[in-house]
DNA sequence: AATCTTGTGCTGGTGCGGTGATACAAGTTG
DNA sequence: CAACTTGTATCACCGCACCAGCACAAGATT
């Protein structure tokens, strides 16, 4: 269990792309404010237990994004540009995340039939 | 180009997994009820342009989460035990659409938080 | 009974995305 | 200044998911 990747659980993807959402959540979210910087590209590799090389590449996704300003030496920060999801959106996907806890939903259907509901808007071009 | 893996945008996953959380999404959410067919896996399959396999694979997770039935040549149907989401639930999610969708927030974004937040439940073994 | 339908099971082949490990460039820090 | 930090680049290697095409079993259809 050295080598090569390893597939888990459905509804896992990819380690970078795992690493990239989570960050763009946070970012999104507000939990992860402007100028907050991110662990090392080390750090969080061995925190997830990846190799340096997929964090960096989760990283570079982020740069692209704007999201993050990433300095030699300094370290990688959220941007000053970094959006933040409207207080509205962040409202009702907390009391989404509310209700359907309480009822012992499973998240991945919520989110697949949030995916699915959203491709059913008036209009979708 | 007629063969290999094909890789698009970010937040792709891959082709199985995406037919599989299409047709979770349709039955949790009720659009595609108890009973209902499927598409044939060669009619997905070209539909969304993979290979059969590919199709069959996801139907067979469907199967083996109880979503789905499938009889030899009678061909694919949605289980009468297939649960779907409560209806206050589809409903926030149903308002979170909405929102998200008049502010022109991106859905990966909503997705990415909902995910995050998720995780920040009080009760988070 | 004969035929069509449909999910499934091979096969060989291909490429992407991981893993480690090492090396480097550009800054920061003491 | 020297020494450390940090993101990045590279290397060979490996496994998985997918493709394409065909063949098959079991049940529906006629």
């Amino acid at each position: 269990m050295t080598t090569g990747p390893a597939t888990e659980s459905v509804d896992e993807s990819s380690p970078a792309l795992d690493i990239y959402r989570q960050f763009r959540g946070l970012i999104a979210s507000g939990q992860l404010g402007a100028g907050e910087r991110l662990p090392t590209v080390r750090q969080t590799a061995s925190d997830i237990g990846v190799a340096a090389g997929t964090a960096a590449k989760a990283y570079k996704l982020l740069e692209r994004d704007g999201l993050v300003v990433t300095r030699t030496a300094a370290g990688t920060r959220v941007a000053d540009s970094a959006a933040v999801l409207p207080a509205s959106v962040v409202r009702r996907i907390r009391d989404l995340v509310t209700e359907a806890d309480t009822i012992g939903a499973n998240p991945a259907d919520v989110i697949d039939v949030f995916r699915v509901i959203w491709q059913a808007r008036p209009n979708t071009p």
